[in-house]
DNA sequence: AATAAAAATGTAATTATTACAAATATGTAA
DNA sequence: TTACATATTTGTAATAATTACATTTTTATT
């Protein structure tokens, strides 16, 4: 996704294309590593110099209200942030804290107790260690 | 859940059952409401005056770490506790703020991406309005 | 160019959590 | 019981993520 499409994906969600705005939001397409707030700052404010951490903030919000990206609650202490809004799941290794996408199918999963409740968001954290350090922790 | 059956699944997983750690123990397993550190500490102080934050912090962590509770981190500000290890799914209203139990079948979901990983915990956690806020939005 | 509105910035405040050292309680051997 | 070692609890300070808010800068419109 170029500056133009992204650019016209914030126009069409009423969200002025600021410069910030834009390259935040290519950031976050472009990394699929599911970035925290200061990993977001710290690579974009070598782009932009003036760019503060408070903007990072208020434009994350701005997205996630949107709808245009989503808020992963993975960590206790952190939020990381994904312009990947289709339906997938998320794992975290408590070895080497990456959290990577998998595929899920939720339609047709078995649940009960929601009836009549209006389901906005579904999200699907998953721990445990990821295969690299399974075999790396083998080989070792 | 009597405090003599509390104290003994503490020893069995080898903590030592003080006072404060079997009221703690005790309050998640009565209270079902998924509170967090502060409602914890304020209910709990009212019977032990001494008891610090701390203290509920340092029980909650080596509750968790034993696999006694589970950590919710359906918020992003902060962790709610769940002394059910079930396997069950949380769905937290975005009006009233209460988070909900409900069940869910995750055997024979249908997922990808994760082979060769070692998968510890599972969790879900949906997001919305609850039937009691839907009835009450309705009608008013 | 003048003006108004929107966006970005910088700083301070808030809040959840952790670090850590001191105090207290507990259990055991003499 | 007393002395001692160990575990637990406490209180305070530090850390760190997030938000509040007033000010400055940018952008769009007249
Ligand atoms: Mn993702
Ligand atoms: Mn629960
Ligand atoms: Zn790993
Ligand atoms: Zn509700």
């Amino acid at each position: 996704m170029d500056r133009n499409s992204i650019s016209n994906q914030l126009i069409k969600n009423n969200i002025k294309p600021s410069y910030a705005r834009i390259k935040i939001m290519e950031y976050l397409i472009q990394q699929k590593n599911h970035p925290n707030v200061d990993e977001i700052y710290t690579e974009l404010v070598k782009d932009i110099p003036t760019l503060s951490k408070t903007t990072v903030y208020n434009t994350l919000n701005l997205f996630n209200e949107a709808g245009l990206i989503k808020v992963i609650t993975i960590e206790e202490n952190e939020a990381r942030f994904d312009a990947d809004t289709s339906e997938h799941g998320h794992f975290k290794c408590e070895n080497c804290n990456k959290i990577y996408d998998f595929f899920v199918k939720l339609e047709g999963i078995e649940i009960s107790g929601l009836e009549n409740f209006k389901i906005r968001q579904k999200d699907i954290f998953f721990k445990g260690i990821c295969a690299k350090c399974i075999n790396y922790i083998n080989n070792n």
